[in-house]
DNA sequence: TGTCTTGATTTGTGATCACAAATGTACCGA
DNA sequence: TCGGTACATTTGTGATCACAAATCAAGACA
């Protein structure tokens, strides 16, 4: 298996190292409500440390922009709206294009087999309706891509833009997802890919990224807010979190 | 004069923000030799507080790539090398242009106006060969400019780039910048954004971004490395920091 | 009923302490 | 002279405490 969702944390046995892999699992799970302000103590409870290691944690979260530190000192979960998104789009676009016209030039044949072997898993995936492994594998469709490109700097960008991205992409389920738009895609990506050819793998990557988030983005509500998938039966106690 | 380098933490009044200005600015200011080890306890001494903060501040900075913090948990000033400014140039030029296109087309006359000023600005302070107010005032240029894009994420990405590139612009004086290269792109620059013209903005910046850091890579010695300049007296005590 | 005030509680911040891992140093044997 | 071991010191980590700012909950008054 060795899944290792993010590459630069691997090996940190720190407590804070363990708060944070936990507080960023949860938040790309989409395990808490946008707006929802965290408290350290609960989460101090929730992992059985003292507050210190928490602090750490969620300081580098707020660093990464997966949490908002507001002027008032309290930490909330970002609510995600369509200007941000749309800017996010932008960005991931010009970043992961840049990077996969770098792969494109240096791949080696070992990288495209595992690329062609991550793609097929999806489309078994897929089949048999398992949308937990679907997410994964396209998450390490990407970054086996990306990391092809052999740019640390550029990759540890990217990691911290999909963070911010997160939960969102729970929405491309099962409506963008079953129109199969980001199969076909995937397999011009790849040819793109084999040919050397890296005007057409820009291409290709930057058309996969603006049609998903132009899809979750049109899934926004009229005051532009946008509300992930697969949350937790939202909270009953409303009013604390919500329209501020 | 309200300098205010970094947008996002200014009206940060915690001892922890204070520390971070603190770091952030001699990192920027290359007061710190590359590779030099920092101690909690030394900062703590240095700024007058208890290690609480000290700690989350550092915390924030290796969050930023700002800092490195090895496995052995000690935290250095990372070193600069080829590849990574290399890599850095390259992230540069596809987020600073998208930055400039956005600012290109919905710019206003008084933004035009600012960068102009600026760029006169620079002018005179080189006319009388103040580099500190030189090197402040481009990076006020450029920061107008991708303000003037009104996308705070793509903004606080290009943040961290620059803090990463930090005292290595130093290098560019006086050589570099004597030859006029960046006046005259910066010149064409502020035509082409007058004009709205998108693409030659885009294409300018591009230039810039590139022709100076492919001359800053030019320095580096023979394995790669590159040391800044204006750097305090280079500490007797070799051997501890140094080549590993 | 709605608004302001007052007091109780929650919550983030910073300092301090204890401890273990890492580092440095002196001493020893080959 | 070189390599290694034992001991002392430094240094990061985590827990705990004190405190002030922020938040909440009643109660008073209009």
């Amino acid at each position: 298996m060795r899944t290792a969702p993010s590459a630069r944390s691997s090996r940190d046995t720190s407590l804070r190292g363990h708060v944070y892999a936990w507080l960023r699992d949860a938040l790309s799970a989409g395990k808490f409500v946008p707006g929802q302000k965290l408290t350290f103590r609960s989460i101090a409870a929730s992992t059985n440390v003292s507050l210190t290691p928490v602090r750490e944690a969620i300081r580098r979260l707020v660093a990464e922009d997966a949490l908002e530190m507001e002027p008032n000192r309290s930490v909330r979960v970002p609510r995600m709206t369509v200007t941000k998104l749309l800017e996010l789009r932008d960005v991931r676009i010009a970043l992961e294009s840049l990077a996969t016209g770098k792969a494109a030039r240096i791949m080696s044949k070992a990288e495209f087999a595992r690329l062609q072997k991550i793609a097929k898993e999806i489309a078994r995936a897929r089949d048999r309706g398992d949308v937990a492994t679907d997410r994964m594998k396209i998450r390490e469709f990407h970054f086996a891509l990306y990391r092809a490109a052999n740019q640390p700097i550029l990759l540890a960008v990217i990691e911290r833009l999909w963070l911010q991205t997160g939960p969102y992409l729970n929405l491309l389920f099962p409506e963008y997802i079953g129109s199969g738009r980001g199969v076909a895609i995937r397999a011009k990506l790849i040819r793109a890919l084999r040919a050397r050819n890296v005007a057409m793998a820009r291409r290709e990557i930057a058309n996969d990224i603006r049609s998903a988030l132009s899809y979750v983005a049109s899934l926004a509500d009229e005051s532009g807010n946008i509300v992930p998938a697969s949350m937790p039966s939202v909270r009953k106690r409303r009013g604390k979190g919500q329209v501020s």
